[in-house]
DNA sequence: GATACAGACTTAATCGATACAGAAGCGGTG
DNA sequence: CACCGCTTCTGTATCGATTAAGTCTGTATC
């Protein structure tokens, strides 16, 4: 292995054997063409001049593919990867990657980042992007948009031109808040991740929840509003808690904000599973009996959520991620933007009952 | 913008300025170079012709750079994620891949793998690889290797050719061994994921622990051997208990093997901490006491464990990811490998207490 | 004996951009 | 007028590979 002097490419390679460039580039990425003997000799040839195959660079700007899709996230990536939901999303965009050979390149964009990530997007050698969960007028969406690949998103957003792979929100968090309400719960309180900037905890006004960068937090926020206000629950009367983040224990400290008062709710509508169990922990910290004298909904059914015995609202997060994978790696040739809606579905389990009374 | 005909390319933005290609990538990445009317005249003539910035393959072969660093995975991503100190390391590596606007390419290598990850590997875009965790035997370090790239490991490997940062896994975990036999625990119990494969759980026997696939299992096996043998605790009289899967479900369950057997230990040391809580599961269902009926003590500390006041031995993740990182970004000018070995620290909380008698 | 055809290589064009050495134009100066 | 440093561009040579089309052989077919 000759390590001095310059690295070795095909040519290098295709002098010291004596044959073109193209015959070595046969070599490895189309053995039928050439004679088996001369292969041989060529990665004898290779191996000694210290050659380690064709460069994945140059082999991408000749075939004008990169093999490679980018993930988008606006959070660090401690805080995407808490979530299971993110976890099962991402899967899911790795199976169908995987199954062609293809590289998942994440790219964290947090609101605060001092770091370079718009060098990132700019940078990034992929086939397309995903972007996932964007807050509103945060910048990766221009940012990517501008790249001019294909992209997905997950949030259904304001733009009807760019594919969107998701849920129906509002629909489908409807159906827990009809739940709630047909078991007769009048006092409600609902627990969301943040709604203006992270890191802000306690109740949230009603301009603030309109105010709600994200497109997938309005949209449930509007269903169980629907739905309470179609029972005859003043939406008002509902108090609105953001936990600050979106994690268990973040969730659990909040919920002192509706437990412990003087008229309690007898019902909580989570946005996501992981707020659902943090507030189930706290339930139990106080003695309450979920399902008895409280009723706790999430969404998402991630499979935490199971074991809980959690009501809440399933999405197929894997098939989400596979969707949105599928339509970056092979878009459709149709004219019109793809806008898919996946079905959701009511779990019902121990959490919810009856309301007390 | 004209997305008819050919995609635009620097020379066509030339062409419609009149000006050189040369002076149209200089608009891009070095507006110092050229007069600053000219510069928007270029980016004008850029929108209306729907040229979308310089190429980032293109960039990337003429650069020499790829602006992105391989993160190569032997799991699914969900078990890679399920672990809180996977995402540390994660995210410490991305630290400071975003302080440098470089990307993470994810390169899940399943060992049941239908898929195609030799060719995500074999194309993968990077400058470096991390290697995280590989089993013995994997087909991922020969096929990395032969890229001829930066590569590091975390895994101490036979191989010290291969830059490496980890910790002293044996020494560790002797660490935690240590601490049981001093609060006079001798009847103990290990819990490992896995053993050999993937998804057999059950008790493992001294050949099984000692053909273990991977360094770190067997590392820490040893240290906790160490300590007991020294202890004057007979290893054969260790029960070793694989839980199949790192998951807290799994240990739970598994932990059946040690918990409902007539002559129970008093301590249990599990090879990670998301095993220890799973342990912790499994004792509050049973209604024993964990710190004086039976002491559990982890390995890790990630997060949950402080709040799970769980003993463990603390490695520091995020630091080993960062340094991994920069170990790739700028690797060292000596001649000499890096072998780094960071800190551990015992970290005792409430989950240990003397044996019982 | 002419034609077709497969096998094994080679030629030349191309992918889209960047680096570096120059060159033109400028006002000023001895 | 030759020469200076400075800014603002231009020309050309890469970066490392893929691919379509073409050139030879030699052999099978009619």
């Amino acid at each position: 292995m000759d390590s001095r002097g310059k690295r070795a490419t095909l040519q290098t390679v295709a002098d010291a054997v004596g044959v073109s460039r193209t015959t070595v580039s046969n070599a490895y990425g189309r053995p039928d063409q050439l004679n088996k003997d001369l292969r041989e000799r060529i990665f004898e040839a290779a191996r000694r001049l210290g050659y380690s195959g064709p460069d994945a660079t140059a082999r991408s700007l000749r075939r004008g593919r990169a093999g490679a899709i980018g993930l988008v996230f606006t959070e660090t990536l401690s805080y995407a990867f808490a979530d299971p939901y993110s976890v099962g999303f991402l899967r899911g965009v790795a199976e169908v990657a995987e199954a062609s050979g293809t590289g998942l390149l994440l790219i964290p964009m947090p609101p605060a980042g001092g770091g370079d990530s718009e060098t990132a997007v700019r940078n990034a050698v992929v086939d397309g992007f995903c972007l996932y969960c964007v807050p509103k007028g945060h910048p990766a969406k221009e940012l990517i948009r501008a790249r001019g690949l294909p992209l997905v998103t997950t949030d259904e957003s304001d733009d009807p031109s760019i594919p969107y792979v998701g849920i129906d929100e509002r629909a489908s968090a409807r159906l827990a808040g009809e739940h709630i309400a047909r078991l007769g719960h009048r006092r409600v309180a609902v627990m969301v991740d943040h709604v203006v900037g992270p890191g802000v905890s306690g109740p949230a006004s009603l301009d603030e929840q309109l105010a709600s960068d994200c497109a997938d937090l309005r949209g449930r926020l509007a269903g169980y509003r629907d739905a309470l206000e179609e029972a005859g629950v003043d939406w008002s009367s509902v108090r609105v808690v953001a936990a600050g983040r979106n994690s268990r224990s973040a969730s659990a400290s909040a919920a002192a904000h509706f437990l412990d008062v003087a008229e309690r709710p007898t019902a909580v509508l989570a946005i996501g599973d992981v707020l659902a169990l943090g507030v189930l922990d706290a339930c139990e910290q106080r003695g309450l009996a979920v399902g008895r004298d409280i009723s706790v909904a999430g969404f998402d059914d991630v499979p935490e959520a199971g074991r809980a015995r959690l009501t809440t609202v399933r999405q197929p997060m894997g098939e989400k991620g596979r969707l949105a994978g599928r339509l970056l790696l092979e878009p459709p040739e149709e004219e019109k933007v793809p806008r898919i809606k996946l079905p959701t579905e009511l779990v019902v389990r121990a959490t919810t009952g009856p309301a007390p009374h």
